[in-house]
DNA sequence: ACCTGAACACCGTTCAAGT
DNA sequence: ACCTGAACACCGTTCAAGT
Protein backbone atom coordinates (compact mmCIF):
# COMPACT_ATOMS: atom_id res chain seq x y z
CA UNK A 1 0.00 0.00 0.00
CA UNK A 2 1.45 3.41 -1.23
CA UNK A 3 0.59 6.42 0.43
CA UNK A 4 -2.46 7.81 -1.04
CA UNK A 5 -2.35 10.46 -3.89
CA UNK A 6 1.67 9.07 -4.95
CA UNK A 7 0.66 8.07 -8.56
CA UNK A 8 2.47 4.84 -10.42
CA UNK A 9 3.81 5.56 -14.12
CA UNK A 10 0.31 4.13 -15.05
CA UNK A 11 -0.96 7.05 -14.08
CA UNK A 12 0.82 9.45 -15.34
CA UNK A 13 0.69 7.37 -18.80
CA UNK A 14 -3.07 7.11 -18.76
CA UNK A 15 -3.52 10.79 -17.98
CA UNK A 16 -1.27 11.59 -20.94
CA UNK A 17 -3.40 9.38 -22.92
CA UNK A 18 -6.64 11.31 -21.62
CA UNK A 19 -5.21 13.96 -22.52
CA UNK A 20 -4.31 13.17 -26.21
CA UNK A 21 -7.49 12.45 -26.87
CA UNK A 22 -9.53 15.29 -25.51
CA UNK A 23 -7.32 17.91 -26.72
CA UNK A 24 -4.67 16.42 -29.33
CA UNK A 25 -0.62 16.22 -28.92
CA UNK A 26 0.15 19.71 -29.79
CA UNK A 27 -1.59 20.54 -26.38
CA UNK A 28 0.13 17.32 -24.92
CA UNK A 29 2.87 19.36 -22.67
CA UNK A 30 4.58 17.88 -19.32
CA UNK A 31 2.76 21.16 -17.80
CA UNK A 32 -0.30 20.69 -18.38
CA UNK A 33 0.12 16.27 -17.70
CA UNK A 34 1.24 17.77 -14.37
CA UNK A 35 -1.21 20.17 -14.04
CA UNK A 36 -4.13 17.46 -14.76
CA UNK A 37 -2.52 15.24 -12.17
CA UNK A 38 -2.45 17.92 -9.64
CA UNK A 39 1.33 17.92 -9.12
CA UNK A 40 4.63 20.25 -9.93
CA UNK A 41 6.07 19.30 -13.94
CA UNK A 42 9.13 18.35 -12.37
CA UNK A 43 7.68 15.65 -10.65
CA UNK A 44 7.09 13.56 -13.63
CA UNK A 45 10.40 13.08 -14.24
CA UNK A 46 10.73 10.86 -11.33
CA UNK A 47 8.69 8.50 -13.35
CA UNK A 48 9.58 8.91 -16.64
CA UNK A 49 13.18 10.27 -17.57
CA UNK A 50 11.54 12.57 -20.89
CA UNK A 51 9.11 13.26 -23.11
CA UNK A 52 9.66 11.08 -25.94
CA UNK A 53 9.59 8.02 -23.35
CA UNK A 54 6.48 9.32 -22.08
CA UNK A 55 5.31 9.33 -26.04
CA UNK A 56 6.55 5.95 -26.38
CA UNK A 57 4.84 4.65 -23.63
CA UNK A 58 1.46 6.10 -24.73
CA UNK A 59 1.93 4.56 -28.28
CA UNK A 60 2.96 1.49 -26.45
CA UNK A 61 -1.22 1.62 -24.99
CA UNK A 62 -2.94 2.86 -28.42
CA UNK A 63 -1.12 -0.10 -29.78
CA UNK A 64 -2.07 -2.17 -27.29
CA UNK A 65 -5.72 -1.22 -27.16
CA UNK A 66 -6.40 -2.53 -30.88
CA UNK A 67 -9.07 -5.58 -31.25
CA UNK A 68 -7.58 -9.02 -31.27
CA UNK A 69 -8.34 -11.32 -34.38
CA UNK A 70 -9.62 -14.68 -34.42
CA UNK A 71 -7.90 -16.98 -36.56
CA UNK A 72 -10.41 -19.05 -36.65
CA UNK A 73 -12.78 -16.41 -38.71
CA UNK A 74 -10.75 -16.57 -41.41
CA UNK A 75 -10.56 -20.24 -42.45
CA UNK A 76 -12.36 -21.04 -45.46
CA UNK A 77 -12.62 -24.35 -46.63
CA UNK A 78 -10.36 -25.99 -43.98
CA UNK A 79 -7.63 -23.72 -44.98
CA UNK A 80 -6.71 -19.92 -43.62
CA UNK A 81 -7.31 -16.71 -45.94
CA UNK A 82 -3.77 -15.31 -45.12
CA UNK A 83 -4.52 -12.46 -46.98
CA UNK A 84 -7.87 -11.56 -45.24
CA UNK A 85 -6.39 -12.51 -41.83
CA UNK A 86 -3.37 -9.83 -42.47
CA UNK A 87 -5.66 -7.27 -43.86
CA UNK A 88 -7.77 -7.47 -40.46
CA UNK A 89 -4.75 -7.49 -38.37
CA UNK A 90 -3.95 -3.82 -40.19
CA UNK A 91 -7.59 -3.09 -40.06
CA UNK A 92 -7.82 -3.62 -36.20
CA UNK A 93 -4.19 -1.27 -36.03
CA UNK A 94 -5.88 0.75 -38.10
CA UNK A 95 -8.49 1.43 -36.02
CA UNK A 96 -6.72 1.42 -33.50
CA UNK A 97 -4.83 4.35 -34.04
CA UNK A 98 -8.38 6.20 -35.16
CA UNK A 99 -9.61 5.78 -31.24
CA UNK A 100 -7.05 8.31 -30.14
CA UNK A 101 -6.78 11.77 -31.52
CA UNK A 102 -3.44 12.32 -33.52
CA UNK A 103 -3.11 8.46 -32.78
CA UNK A 104 -0.79 7.65 -35.81
CA UNK A 105 1.43 11.29 -35.01
CA UNK A 106 2.50 9.54 -31.69
CA UNK A 107 3.02 6.19 -33.01
CA UNK A 108 5.12 7.49 -35.53
CA UNK A 109 7.25 9.76 -33.99
CA UNK A 110 8.17 6.84 -31.64
CA UNK A 111 8.77 4.67 -34.43
CA UNK A 112 12.55 4.75 -33.42
CA UNK A 113 11.89 3.53 -30.02
CA UNK A 114 10.39 0.28 -30.84
CA UNK A 115 7.42 0.56 -28.53
CA UNK A 116 4.14 0.75 -29.83
CA UNK A 117 4.98 0.36 -33.78
CA UNK A 118 7.10 -2.60 -33.11
CA UNK A 119 4.42 -4.67 -31.54
CA UNK A 120 2.17 -3.45 -34.49
CA UNK A 121 4.56 -4.98 -36.84
CA UNK A 122 4.60 -8.26 -35.18
CA UNK A 123 0.12 -8.62 -35.21
CA UNK A 124 0.93 -7.75 -38.92
CA UNK A 125 3.97 -10.24 -39.37
CA UNK A 126 2.04 -13.19 -37.54
CA UNK A 127 -0.37 -13.99 -40.75
CA UNK A 128 2.53 -13.11 -43.19
CA UNK A 129 4.64 -16.10 -41.38
CA UNK A 130 2.30 -18.54 -42.19
CA UNK A 131 2.81 -18.56 -45.77
CA UNK A 132 6.69 -16.64 -46.06
CA UNK A 133 9.26 -18.22 -45.67
CA UNK A 134 11.66 -15.70 -46.95
CA UNK A 135 12.30 -14.14 -44.00
CA UNK A 136 13.58 -10.62 -45.14
CA UNK A 137 10.49 -10.35 -47.69
CA UNK A 138 8.07 -10.98 -44.34
CA UNK A 139 9.64 -8.31 -42.82
CA UNK A 140 9.81 -5.25 -46.18
CA UNK A 141 5.54 -6.72 -46.16
CA UNK A 142 4.73 -6.00 -42.90
CA UNK A 143 7.43 -3.01 -42.68
CA UNK A 144 5.50 -1.26 -46.12
CA UNK A 145 2.00 -2.40 -44.74
CA UNK A 146 2.90 -0.92 -41.43
CA UNK A 147 4.24 2.57 -43.14
CA UNK A 148 0.55 2.35 -45.29
CA UNK A 149 -1.59 2.34 -42.13
CA UNK A 150 0.55 5.25 -40.64
CA UNK A 151 0.35 7.22 -43.34
CA UNK A 152 -3.03 6.96 -44.40
CA UNK A 153 -4.58 7.32 -40.99
CA UNK A 154 -2.08 10.42 -39.85
CA UNK A 155 -2.77 11.68 -43.31
CA UNK A 156 -6.69 11.29 -42.16
CA UNK A 157 -6.14 12.88 -38.79
CA UNK A 158 -4.02 15.75 -39.71
CA UNK A 159 -6.94 16.41 -42.10
CA UNK A 160 -9.51 15.98 -39.70
CA UNK A 161 -7.88 18.34 -37.58
CA UNK A 162 -7.07 20.94 -40.03
CA UNK A 163 -11.19 20.91 -41.46
CA UNK A 164 -12.23 21.36 -37.49
CA UNK A 165 -9.33 24.64 -38.14
CA UNK A 166 -11.12 25.92 -41.14
CA UNK A 167 -7.87 26.24 -42.67
CA UNK A 168 -6.55 24.18 -45.56
CA UNK A 169 -5.93 23.88 -49.16
CA UNK A 170 -7.57 21.26 -51.67
CA UNK A 171 -5.16 18.75 -49.63
CA UNK A 172 -3.24 16.21 -51.38
CA UNK A 173 -6.30 14.76 -53.66
CA UNK A 174 -8.28 13.56 -50.88
CA UNK A 175 -11.67 12.64 -52.15
CA UNK A 176 -14.55 12.78 -49.31
CA UNK A 177 -15.46 8.94 -49.11
CA UNK A 178 -11.36 8.32 -47.87
CA UNK A 179 -12.68 9.51 -44.26
CA UNK A 180 -15.20 7.30 -43.15
CA UNK A 181 -14.29 4.15 -45.35
CA UNK A 182 -13.71 1.04 -43.73
CA UNK A 183 -10.96 -1.60 -44.56
CA UNK A 184 -12.73 -3.26 -47.54
CA UNK A 185 -12.99 0.56 -49.20
CA UNK A 186 -9.93 2.42 -50.51
CA UNK A 187 -8.36 1.77 -47.24
CA UNK A 188 -7.45 -1.55 -47.55
CA UNK A 189 -6.73 -1.22 -50.71
CA UNK A 190 -3.34 -0.07 -50.81
CA UNK A 191 -2.48 -2.64 -48.57
CA UNK A 192 -4.42 -5.76 -51.17
CA UNK A 193 -2.00 -4.46 -53.56
CA UNK A 194 1.39 -5.38 -51.20
CA UNK A 195 -0.29 -8.72 -50.25
CA UNK A 196 -1.46 -9.71 -53.83
CA UNK A 197 2.39 -8.51 -55.17
CA UNK A 198 3.76 -10.85 -52.42
CA UNK A 199 1.19 -13.10 -53.31
CA UNK A 200 2.69 -13.29 -56.35
CA UNK A 201 5.93 -13.72 -55.51
CA UNK A 202 5.60 -16.49 -53.09
CA UNK A 203 4.12 -18.62 -56.31
CA UNK A 204 6.23 -17.64 -58.62
CA UNK A 205 9.03 -19.29 -56.14
CA UNK A 206 6.94 -22.27 -55.29
CA UNK A 207 5.98 -22.35 -59.29
CA UNK A 208 10.15 -22.86 -60.24
CA UNK A 209 10.84 -25.53 -57.99
CA UNK B 1 15.18 47.33 -56.46
CA UNK B 2 14.34 47.06 -52.98
CA UNK B 3 16.20 48.59 -49.96
CA UNK B 4 19.34 46.16 -49.32
CA UNK B 5 19.13 44.35 -46.11
CA UNK B 6 15.05 43.82 -47.16
CA UNK B 7 14.66 39.95 -47.03
CA UNK B 8 12.32 38.13 -49.52
CA UNK B 9 9.88 34.64 -48.53
CA UNK B 10 12.60 33.42 -50.55
CA UNK B 11 15.08 34.31 -48.57
CA UNK B 12 13.32 33.25 -45.39
CA UNK B 13 12.52 29.45 -47.02
CA UNK B 14 16.02 29.16 -47.89
CA UNK B 15 17.68 30.32 -44.63
CA UNK B 16 14.88 27.90 -42.85
CA UNK B 17 16.36 25.04 -45.14
CA UNK B 18 19.51 25.72 -43.88
CA UNK B 19 19.10 25.56 -40.66
CA UNK B 20 17.38 22.66 -41.17
CA UNK B 21 19.78 20.47 -42.56
CA UNK B 22 22.52 21.34 -40.47
CA UNK B 23 20.86 21.48 -37.16
CA UNK B 24 17.38 19.40 -37.51
CA UNK B 25 13.79 19.91 -37.50
CA UNK B 26 14.01 20.48 -33.27
CA UNK B 27 16.55 23.08 -33.85
CA UNK B 28 14.58 25.06 -36.59
CA UNK B 29 12.41 27.76 -34.54
CA UNK B 30 11.49 30.64 -35.43
CA UNK B 31 13.22 32.89 -33.20
CA UNK B 32 16.50 31.04 -33.93
CA UNK B 33 15.88 31.47 -37.72
CA UNK B 34 15.59 35.01 -37.31
CA UNK B 35 18.57 35.25 -35.62
CA UNK B 36 20.17 33.54 -38.39
CA UNK B 37 18.90 36.20 -41.23
CA UNK B 38 19.89 38.99 -37.69
CA UNK B 39 16.46 40.30 -37.79
CA UNK B 40 13.88 40.40 -34.96
CA UNK B 41 11.64 36.87 -34.61
CA UNK B 42 8.51 39.20 -35.29
CA UNK B 43 9.68 40.27 -38.48
CA UNK B 44 9.48 37.01 -39.36
CA UNK B 45 5.53 37.51 -39.35
CA UNK B 46 5.68 39.41 -42.28
CA UNK B 47 6.87 37.17 -44.57
CA UNK B 48 4.87 33.87 -43.49
CA UNK B 49 1.79 34.20 -41.55
CA UNK B 50 2.82 31.01 -39.07
CA UNK B 51 5.77 28.11 -38.78
CA UNK B 52 3.21 25.83 -40.16
CA UNK B 53 2.95 27.71 -43.60
CA UNK B 54 7.10 28.30 -43.54
CA UNK B 55 7.24 24.22 -42.95
CA UNK B 56 4.92 24.00 -46.11
CA UNK B 57 7.27 26.17 -48.38
CA UNK B 58 10.12 24.06 -47.01
CA UNK B 59 8.75 20.70 -47.91
CA UNK B 60 8.13 22.23 -50.95
CA UNK B 61 11.41 23.13 -51.51
CA UNK B 62 12.68 19.59 -50.16
CA UNK B 63 10.75 18.04 -53.07
CA UNK B 64 11.23 20.74 -55.92
CA UNK B 65 14.87 19.25 -55.51
CA UNK B 66 14.32 15.91 -56.84
CA UNK B 67 16.36 15.03 -59.73
CA UNK B 68 14.28 14.39 -62.76
CA UNK B 69 13.23 11.10 -64.13
CA UNK B 70 14.01 10.61 -68.02
CA UNK B 71 11.34 8.72 -69.96
CA UNK B 72 13.40 7.45 -73.01
CA UNK B 73 15.52 5.77 -70.13
CA UNK B 74 12.88 3.20 -69.45
CA UNK B 75 11.95 2.67 -73.18
CA UNK B 76 12.79 -1.12 -73.58
CA UNK B 77 11.95 -2.75 -77.12
CA UNK B 78 9.79 0.23 -78.26
CA UNK B 79 7.63 0.36 -74.92
CA UNK B 80 7.96 1.98 -72.03
CA UNK B 81 8.76 0.32 -68.37
CA UNK B 82 6.08 1.80 -66.33
CA UNK B 83 7.07 0.11 -63.34
CA UNK B 84 10.18 1.02 -63.51
CA UNK B 85 9.94 4.40 -64.20
CA UNK B 86 7.40 4.62 -61.16
CA UNK B 87 10.19 3.23 -58.88
CA UNK B 88 12.89 6.01 -60.51
CA UNK B 89 10.63 8.38 -59.25
CA UNK B 90 9.44 7.27 -56.14
CA UNK B 91 13.64 6.74 -55.84
CA UNK B 92 13.91 10.35 -57.10
CA UNK B 93 11.78 11.57 -54.38
CA UNK B 94 13.31 9.46 -51.55
CA UNK B 95 16.62 10.53 -52.44
CA UNK B 96 15.13 14.06 -52.14
CA UNK B 97 13.93 13.30 -48.56
CA UNK B 98 17.03 12.10 -47.65
CA UNK B 99 19.36 14.94 -49.03
CA UNK B 100 17.90 17.07 -46.11
CA UNK B 101 17.99 16.37 -42.49
CA UNK B 102 14.41 15.22 -41.04
CA UNK B 103 13.22 15.94 -44.37
CA UNK B 104 10.90 12.92 -44.15
CA UNK B 105 9.17 14.51 -40.82
CA UNK B 106 9.13 17.44 -42.34
CA UNK B 107 7.04 16.61 -45.51
CA UNK B 108 4.85 13.84 -43.31
CA UNK B 109 4.33 16.84 -41.21
CA UNK B 110 3.10 19.09 -43.84
CA UNK B 111 0.79 16.33 -45.62
CA UNK B 112 -2.39 18.17 -45.43
CA UNK B 113 -0.85 21.27 -46.47
CA UNK B 114 -0.75 19.69 -50.23
CA UNK B 115 2.38 21.49 -50.69
CA UNK B 116 5.46 19.38 -51.05
CA UNK B 117 3.74 15.80 -50.80
CA UNK B 118 1.11 16.98 -53.52
CA UNK B 119 4.19 17.38 -56.21
CA UNK B 120 5.61 14.26 -54.94
CA UNK B 121 2.02 12.40 -55.70
CA UNK B 122 1.60 13.57 -59.22
CA UNK B 123 5.29 12.68 -59.85
CA UNK B 124 4.41 9.29 -58.78
CA UNK B 125 0.80 9.09 -60.74
CA UNK B 126 2.27 10.30 -63.75
CA UNK B 127 3.88 6.75 -64.56
CA UNK B 128 0.79 4.35 -63.02
CA UNK B 129 -1.54 7.08 -65.06
CA UNK B 130 -0.08 5.64 -68.32
CA UNK B 131 -0.84 2.22 -67.83
CA UNK B 132 -4.09 2.83 -65.55
CA UNK B 133 -7.13 4.02 -66.56
CA UNK B 134 -9.10 3.51 -63.14
CA UNK B 135 -8.81 6.61 -61.36
CA UNK B 136 -9.44 5.41 -58.37
CA UNK B 137 -7.15 2.72 -58.50
CA UNK B 138 -4.37 5.04 -59.47
CA UNK B 139 -4.56 7.19 -56.78
CA UNK B 140 -4.34 4.66 -54.27
CA UNK B 141 -1.79 3.10 -55.53
CA UNK B 142 0.21 6.23 -55.88
CA UNK B 143 -0.52 7.36 -52.24
CA UNK B 144 0.66 4.15 -51.29
CA UNK B 145 3.88 4.57 -53.06
CA UNK B 146 4.44 8.07 -51.43
CA UNK B 147 3.15 7.25 -47.76
CA UNK B 148 5.76 3.86 -47.94
CA UNK B 149 8.65 6.21 -49.02
CA UNK B 150 7.72 8.76 -46.40
CA UNK B 151 7.73 6.05 -43.73
CA UNK B 152 10.88 4.04 -44.66
CA UNK B 153 13.45 7.43 -44.87
CA UNK B 154 11.66 8.79 -41.86
CA UNK B 155 12.37 5.59 -40.09
CA UNK B 156 15.85 5.89 -40.77
CA UNK B 157 16.15 9.37 -40.62
CA UNK B 158 15.16 8.65 -36.99
CA UNK B 159 17.45 5.94 -36.38
CA UNK B 160 20.59 8.12 -37.51
CA UNK B 161 19.37 10.48 -34.99
CA UNK B 162 18.85 8.20 -32.56
CA UNK B 163 21.96 6.33 -33.41
CA UNK B 164 24.06 9.64 -32.97
CA UNK B 165 22.26 10.10 -29.18
CA UNK B 166 23.71 6.84 -28.38
CA UNK B 167 20.02 6.37 -26.99
CA UNK B 168 17.49 3.40 -28.09
CA UNK B 169 16.51 -0.38 -28.26
CA UNK B 170 16.92 -2.38 -30.75
CA UNK B 171 14.68 -1.05 -33.12
CA UNK B 172 12.04 -1.76 -35.44
CA UNK B 173 13.23 -5.27 -36.60
CA UNK B 174 15.67 -3.42 -38.39
CA UNK B 175 18.59 -4.80 -40.10
CA UNK B 176 22.05 -3.22 -40.46
CA UNK B 177 21.76 -3.15 -44.84
CA UNK B 178 18.61 -0.92 -44.63
CA UNK B 179 20.59 1.94 -44.18
CA UNK B 180 22.66 2.44 -47.23
CA UNK B 181 20.71 0.57 -49.75
CA UNK B 182 19.27 1.87 -52.93
CA UNK B 183 15.85 1.58 -54.60
CA UNK B 184 16.88 -2.12 -55.71
CA UNK B 185 17.85 -3.33 -52.11
CA UNK B 186 14.99 -3.35 -49.77
CA UNK B 187 13.91 -0.05 -50.16
CA UNK B 188 12.16 -0.10 -53.26
CA UNK B 189 10.76 -3.91 -52.45
CA UNK B 190 7.93 -2.46 -50.90
CA UNK B 191 6.81 -0.47 -53.97
CA UNK B 192 7.67 -3.10 -56.07
CA UNK B 193 5.11 -5.58 -53.94
CA UNK B 194 2.68 -2.54 -54.87
CA UNK B 195 3.46 -1.96 -58.36
CA UNK B 196 3.20 -5.86 -58.58
CA UNK B 197 -0.39 -6.18 -57.22
CA UNK B 198 -0.95 -3.06 -59.18
CA UNK B 199 0.06 -4.82 -62.60
CA UNK B 200 -2.25 -8.39 -61.80
CA UNK B 201 -5.00 -6.02 -61.17
CA UNK B 202 -4.72 -4.43 -64.26
CA UNK B 203 -4.17 -7.66 -66.12
CA UNK B 204 -7.24 -9.30 -65.03
CA UNK B 205 -9.37 -6.19 -65.82
CA UNK B 206 -8.02 -6.43 -69.76
CA UNK B 207 -8.10 -10.35 -69.87
CA UNK B 208 -11.85 -10.33 -68.39
CA UNK B 209 -13.08 -7.87 -71.25
C1' DA C 1 9.90 6.76 -2.46
C1' DC C 2 7.74 10.57 -4.27
C1' DC C 3 7.28 15.37 -4.63
C1' DT C 4 8.02 20.79 -4.16
C1' DG C 5 10.07 25.22 -5.54
C1' DA C 6 12.82 27.75 -8.03
C1' DA C 7 15.42 28.40 -11.74
C1' DC C 8 17.47 28.01 -16.73
C1' DA C 9 17.11 28.48 -21.31
C1' DC C 10 14.03 28.44 -24.35
C1' DC C 11 9.24 28.59 -27.47
C1' DG C 12 5.25 30.84 -31.23
C1' DT C 13 2.67 34.82 -31.90
C1' DT C 14 0.68 39.64 -31.58
C1' DC C 15 0.80 44.40 -32.09
C1' DA C 16 1.81 49.18 -31.71
C1' DA C 17 5.27 51.83 -33.41
C1' DG C 18 9.11 53.11 -36.28
C1' DT C 19 11.49 54.11 -41.02
C1' DA D 1 7.10 47.76 -47.61
C1' DC D 2 9.66 45.86 -44.12
C1' DC D 3 11.15 45.76 -39.52
C1' DT D 4 11.82 46.85 -34.16
C1' DG D 5 10.61 46.38 -29.27
C1' DA D 6 8.07 44.80 -25.91
C1' DA D 7 4.97 41.85 -24.25
C1' DC D 8 1.89 37.43 -23.51
C1' DA D 9 1.39 32.96 -22.54
C1' DC D 10 3.67 29.30 -22.82
C1' DC D 11 7.60 25.19 -23.29
C1' DG D 12 11.14 20.79 -21.43
C1' DT D 13 14.38 19.85 -18.02
C1' DT D 14 17.47 20.11 -13.81
C1' DC D 15 18.37 20.05 -9.14
C1' DA D 16 18.59 21.02 -4.34
C1' DA D 17 15.55 20.43 -0.83
C1' DG D 18 11.58 18.65 1.58
C1' DT D 19 8.54 14.69 3.72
Amino acid sequence: MSKPGAYTRTDVVETALRILDEFGLADLSMRRLAGALDVQPSALYWHVPNKQTLLGLVSDQIIDRAAEVNREDFMVDGALDWKALTLAEAGAIRNALLAFRDGAEVVSSTLALGLGAGQALARIRAGIDLVCADENLARVAAKSILFLTLGQVWHEQQRMQADSLGVVAPAVEAKPEDAGAKLDGSDGFGIQLILDGLEKKLTLKHGSR
